[in-house]
This record gives structure tokens, sequence and C-alpha cells, in this order.
DNA sequence: AGCAATTAGTTAATACATTAACTATTTTGT
DNA sequence: ACAAAATAGTTAATGTATTAACTAATTGCT
């Protein structure tokens, strides 16, 4: 009685699994091409991110949560990530006299002269970084990867990031961490 | 006739940026997603990946650097994690006798047995995570990011990780990290 | 043989990311 | 009005990830 030898020694390489490894590793492949780029304007990624989003949406009233939510990343982060591109003068925080728990988060002259500098050479990277595929194939590969974000179960951001389940059952102390 | 006005405020929306982005989105869904799944056999998910990985090459002598190697990550990186994990019991370190500079890993009966628990859901949860897509397209989005790393410039992994430019231009000191 | 260069691994400093626990406000409900 | 609940943000603890700088062991060269 063969059960498949595989079995014994892996799992299945399904076609689901080939598309999650190579998400996997086409994001890591990402972060090591784009990652020189940014440093070369003394940012890493997620503070080009950040500082983009604060950007766009400049001109609303741009709370921490609200930068959280827009990023996908828990709110501690957010807190830790300003506090280092504020300390570099990218960007200013100041309470809300209407509602003094709130910060609202604003782009600085600087940051903004630092975004333009960047924008000039920044979808040449993106040409590189991307240059094994034809344009169609980029746009397939976003449509392909829209798809698979918006369809994926629960777990949605706002989910996941403001509510949480009305206590479930707890989630069993670490042992190994 | 008047320059897109977005031309000011942003950078151009190409192909290659809207594969970039997706790729980025689509990894951090995912990592949302997979958490949980990992968290309750007491894994993170870059955990799973290395006793994967130890587990697949059991019978060679793995060093170290060849974890790095397979895994795209770091040497440290590399060291701190198999600390954890070892003091989890799931691998053990032997220093090569032939080499003593080496340590060859090992995965433990336990790890093995974790990893078989695994392994009896991993392929559902994988099948749940890609579930916007069909065969098909999981498929070819497999293939099309594969084709992404394989034909992206330079920064290949062994480069990066091994060699180091023959001293070129120091990279100047970073000010605001 | 003996010293320089290389190689394997670790440690240090820093950044990013999470959850849990806390403070300080504002809102709600009686 | 005023206590309870909710909301915004921060701090603490931990894990992942990087580069730079170090130790220890081996190899190569003369």
């Amino acid at each position: 009685m063969t059960e498949p030898a595989d079995l014994r020694d892996d799992f299945p390489d399904t076609p689901a699994r080939r598309a999650v490894v190579s998400v996997v590793r086409g994001f890591g492949a990402l972060t090591r091409l784009m990652g020189p780029h940014y440093a070369s304007f003394n940012l890493t990624p997620p503070q080009f991110q950040m500082l983009t989003i604060i950007n766009r949406l400049r001109g609303e009233q741009i709370t921490q949560r609200r930068l959280g939510r827009e990023l996908y990343v828990s709110f501690p982060n957010v807190t830790e990530m300003l506090s280092r591109i504020e300390s570099a003068g990218l960007i200013e925080r100041k309470v809300n006299p209407d509602d003094r728990r709130e910060r609202f988060v604003r782009i600085t002259r600087s940051g903004r002269a630092l975004l333009k500098q960047i924008w000039k050479v920044q979808p040449m990277q993106l040409e590189r970084v991307t240059a094994g595929l034809t344009d169609p194939e980029r746009i397939e590969l976003a449509r392909l990867l829209n798809k698979m974000i918006a369809e994926a179960p629960a777990a949605s951001p706002e989910e996941s990031l403001e509510k949480r389940p009305p206590s479930g059952p707890k989630p069993e102390t670490r042992t190994s961490r």
C-alpha cells in the first residue's frame, strides 16, 4: 500500500502552493533589488511607502490610525516609523485641538523635496526590477494578485486591525518564543 | 495641453508600478492570512520555511551558509532563527569535526513530528489564501513571478550574500537612521 | 613552517513588524 | 453630571531582517 512517497517527506506541490511560494519569493527579490535604491536617499522601503501615502493624502487631516489602515500596518508600528521620519525632518505631527487624542500628520517642505527627487528616478527603477516581464505581463500579474487579495477570505485589514473577536478561545501560551 | 496634474503630485502609474505594488500588497495579504495558521503550531512563517528547508535537505550535511542561500536570507539571521528553533527542540547543531568552523544542522525527531502535523492541513490553508484564483490562474501567477525573478538584473542572491563589490565608492554615511 | 587571505559563524546596532498592556482623552448612557 | 465604554496613541516584549565588525578555523603561498 504505497502512499505517494512524497507525502511522507513533504506536502503536495499544488498550484496553490506554487502561487504562494512565488509571491513570497517575488517579494523578497523586489525588496533586495529596491533596497539600495531607497537607501541612496537615506530611506528604507517602508519609509518611502509611508511618505508617499502621507503626501498623497495631503490636504486631509491625517490621523495615525488612518495611516495604519492605508498601509496595512499595525498602529504601534506607525508610531515608531513616524518617530523616525519625523526626527529626520520629513514629516511633522500636531495635536488636533478639537480632539486632543488625535495627532495630525503632515509632510514637511523638506519631505516633499525628497519625494520629488525620488520620483525622478522611481519609474526607471520599477522598470528595472520588473525587466523580466513585458507590459501586458506586468498588468496581468497585477490583475491576478489584486484578484487574489480582493477575494481572500475574512481577516480583512479593517477587521484584523480594528475589531477583535469577542474573546475567542485563548490562543494558547507560546512556549517556543 | 496641460501636463497631467498627477505628475506634480506623484509619479506615473505605469504597468511596472502596478506590478510592484501588487506584489508588495499580495505578500502582505498572504502573511496576515497565514500567520495565525503557523501560530497555532507555535511557529512563525519564517520558522516554518526554515524547518521545511532543513527537512528537505535531510541526509545532506547542511551548513548554516547553505541555509542562508536556500532561504535568501542573511547569515546572521540564520544564526538567530536557528537559535530559537534549536531552543524549541526542533533542530540541533553539531560542529563538523573535519572543519571545526562549520556546524551541521539537523532536524530532530520532534521537529519532524511537528512538520508532519502541519502538512496535514497545509494544503488546505494554501487553497484558502489563494481562493480568489482558479488553478490555471495560480499557475500563471507563479510563472509570471518566477520569470520576473529569474530575469531580474544583477544583485543575484549569491552575489549579494557572498561576494562584495571590490570596495566600491563608500555608500555615504546615513544620517537619518 | 609560517603568515596572509579566506571562510564559517556570531555579536552589535538598527529598522520593521507584531500583540498585549498601558495612558489620556472623548463619547455614551443613565 | 458622571461613571463606563470607546478611541487614539504610546510603551514593552518579542521576532524577523539587514549591514558592519568581530572571532575562530582553515587554506594557500612563499
